[in-house]
RNA sequence: GGCGGUGUAGCUCAGUGGUAGAGCAUGCGGCUCAUAACCGCAGUGUCCCCGGUUCAAAUCCGGGCACCGCUACCA
């Protein structure tokens, strides 16, 4: 592959960003950085559809242009994107002029050529739905959704599309690439087994005024199709920079939703031919992230807002949730739970500790340097270590080729195992024990070696965490951003660069914390506590039991009444390395102000919740008898985060 | 209604004409360097149902059921 040239949809200025966006662009950024990785030259293009009513009447209601409505609400994408880490090369904008002036030549064109025609037409429109209806359409008078509509006269301008299908046949059957997976390669031969009408490509702007105007006809606005979908090939100098445009076109891919399937299979390649112009090499439409069976979307109300996940967990691990957890073209569910299943099991258990483990010996054993390996010392067991790594590399490859980003992780993970297995089977704590230098850096260099290219396989999933893993492993700043000759080749990390443990990459997600809470109230249900194994006497618990409580010390910094609650504050305490709000049903007993500056208990990996709105991310412990309530504290004077037991 | 897809361990899924697999979850054991993490062992399945082809089918064929997608709701 000699360049890459991807593609995710323009996305509506006026829409809310949700998770959809995020996966499409997150997915699109991926592939952009594993290309790059490949040292493949990379043009990663996305960007917004400013056009048509919506804006219109967004823009009215607000009391602003239409133009400056777009400028508004562009921002919320931008920032999204800058967030999520995605590095498109070029962001285009359907209201730039370097696009309009793109469309209104490319119509002109094709309006000489005869690809274009005027026709008139009588139909029910509903104006709410902004969309017209056959006789045969409307149900009791009305459109299919209940919408009220008018008979309209109207004439408009048309595409001849149904001159390409024929074509279109031809060519999806002769390119099996071209649409992906299969089965929307099958979906759109099935829609194809139909004669093609042609398309309606504008509006009067009597109507509708916002849109790029008609160049043989001022009357009109360009409809969406001539607009939006012109953006893969405006953005890269189509009819203004050819080599540019040569050097990019046809698009590799272009990602896209399942829902958008038959504008981009059918409409889009259509629309190049009559311009006469090749079509992507490549669609590849992706599946939803579903939440309980429903389609995640705003009309659904069950919206998961991707920046509320990326602040909760870290946009790298929402990142890698989103990959590993899809296969790719099919629907995937998205649950906090399955989130921190995979979290906990790959990112932390398998990964994170593994860092943590083999950093914190080269620290203690190593003086923090980046061991020599013994050559002599090179046994079976690094062999085999080195084979599975190598093995990675190469899976991740191919699986980046298929389009199968969740078996490709999974084989780098793999690769993480099987490294664990290493360490334990080596035991470079027994050695340093006994003394055994030589292979004790030997071992810690091989294990060291695997982070650098397990580190390397995830950059383009897990760009922040890995670059700084990698920057842990010693690796000079050119080396931090990965390329595959690189990780292809044992040895890469130089002897005596220091290396230090970083704070934990992926703190473990708690997931015992309901147990934990209904035990925590200690007391008041001792059944919760005895409910699993049975066999412990009725209202005892087992030390293994009580160890799942985290307690440690919190200083509290701020406190104030929750509004609206007679009985709750609002805390702000210091766990020591970090800040958490707690809500806790004290008011009856202590004054804010009481409060600030002591020392209390927290237990600190409680389920988070919310309480009358306010976030409460654990629970401060405290006696209670009959009315009175004492917050417990420390006698002696011990730091913030201490633990307690 | 037509077309396409899916149905495999508690969960997510891989597999494919030849004695059923992975990860997670679960249980037991080991280790103690590490984020109570890691490593080892263990188990469970009418591979949706019925019939057929075959020495042999979860895998091929026919029929059925369930769910999903696209499309049409028309005599």
């Amino acid at each position: 592959m000699d360049r890459f040239y991807i593609t995710t949809p323009i996305y509506y200025v006026n829409d809310k960003p949700h998770i959809g966006h995020a996966y499409t662009t997150i997915l699109a950024d991926v592939l952009a950085r594993y290309h790059r990785l490949l040292g493949v030259p990379v043009h990663f293009l996305t960007g917004t559809d400013e056009h048509g009513q919506k804006v219109w009447e967004a823009a009215r209601k607000a009391g602003v242009s239409p133009q400056e409505q777009c400028d508004r609400m562009v921002v919320r994408f931008q920032r999204l994107w800058e967030r999520l880490g995605i590095t498109h090369d070029d962001f285009i904008r359907t209201t730039e002029p370097r696009h309009t002036e793109v469309v209104q030549e490319i119509l002109a064109d094709l309006h000489e050529r005869g690809e274009i025609y005027r026709d008139e037409y009588e139909g029910w429109y509903s104006v709410s739905e902004e969309r017209f209806y056959t006789e045969k359409e409307l149900v009791d008078g009305r459109s299919p959704e209940g919408k009220p509509v008018e008979k309209i006269r109207e004439s408009n301008w048309f595409f001849r599309m149904s001159r390409h299908q024929q074509w279109l046949v031809d060519w999806i059957e002769s390119h099996p690439e071209f649409i992906q997976p299969e089965q929307r390669r099958n979906e759109t031969l099935g829609f194809l087994r139909q004669p093609l009408g042609d398309l309606c490509i504008s509006r009067p702007k009597a109507r509708m005024p916002w849109g790029i105007e008609l160049p043989f006809d001022r009357d009109y606005v360009c409809y969406v199709w001539f607009d939006a979908l012109v953006n893969y090939i405006s953005a890269i100098g189509y009819r203004r920079d050819e080599e540019t445009f040569r050097r990019w076109w046809p698009a590799d891919m272009h990602l896209i939703g399942k829902d958008i399937l038959t504008t981009h299979t059918v409409y889009w390649p259509t629309m190049l031919h009559a311009m006469g112009l090749e079509p992507p090499r490549t669609i590849f439409a992706h599946g939803w992230w579903l939440s309980g069976g429903a389609k995640m979307s705003k009309s659904e109300g069950n919206v998961t807002d991707p920046m509320e996940m990326a602040d909760r967990h870290g946009v790298d691990a929402l990142r890698y949730y989103l990959m590993a957890d899809m296969t790719l073209g099919q629907d995937a569910v998205f649950t906090e739970e399955a989130f921190a299943l995979r979290y906990n099991a790959d990112l932390a258990n398998d990964l994170g500790n593994l860092a943590s483990r083999v950093l914190r010996l080269v620290e203690r054993h190593c003086d923090g340097r980046v061991p020599a390996p013994d050559d002599a010392g090179s046994g079976a067991a690094e062999a085999a270590l080195r084979e599975a790594v190598a093995g990675a590399v190469v899976e991740m490859e191919q699986r980046l080729q298929a389009m199968q980003l969740d078996r490709g992780l999974a084989a780098v993970i793999g690769a993480v195992r099987e490294t664990n297995r290493y360490v334990d089977q080596c035991a470079p704590w027994s050695l340093a024990r006994s003394g055994e230098t030589a292979r004790l850096g030997t071992v810690l260099y091989h294990a060291l070696e695997a982070l650098r290219i397990v580190s390397g396989l995830l950059h383009p999933v897990m760009p922040g965490r890995m670059a700084e893993l990698r920057r842990a492993l010693g690796l000079a700043e050119d080396e931090v951003e990965p390329h595959l000759d690189r990780l292809r080749t044992w040895g890469g990390l130089e002897a005596g660069r220091p290396a230090a443990a970083p704070p934990s990459l992926f703190p473990r997600i708690d997931r015992r914390r309901t147990a934990a809470a209904g035990a925590a109230r200690g007391t008041a249900k001792p059944a919760g506590a005895a409910k699993k194994g049975g066999k412990p006497a009725a209202g005892t618990i087992s030390f293994r039991d009580f160890s799942r409580f985290v307690l440690r010390t919190a200083r509290v910094l701020e406190a104030a009444r929750v509004e609206g609650a007679d009985r709750l504050l609002r805390l702000v305490v210091d766990l020591g390395d970090e800040r958490r709000q707690l809500v806790a049903g004290i008011a009856a007993a202590y004054a804010p102000e009481d409060l600030v500056g002591r020392t209390i208990v927290v237990v600190a990996n409680l389920e988070p919740a919310t309480i009358r709105g306010v976030r409460s991310e654990g629970m401060l412990l405290a006696a209670q008898h009959g009315d009175t309530l004492s917050v417990i504290t420390v006698a002696g004077d011990v730091p913030p985060g201490t633990p307690v037991s």
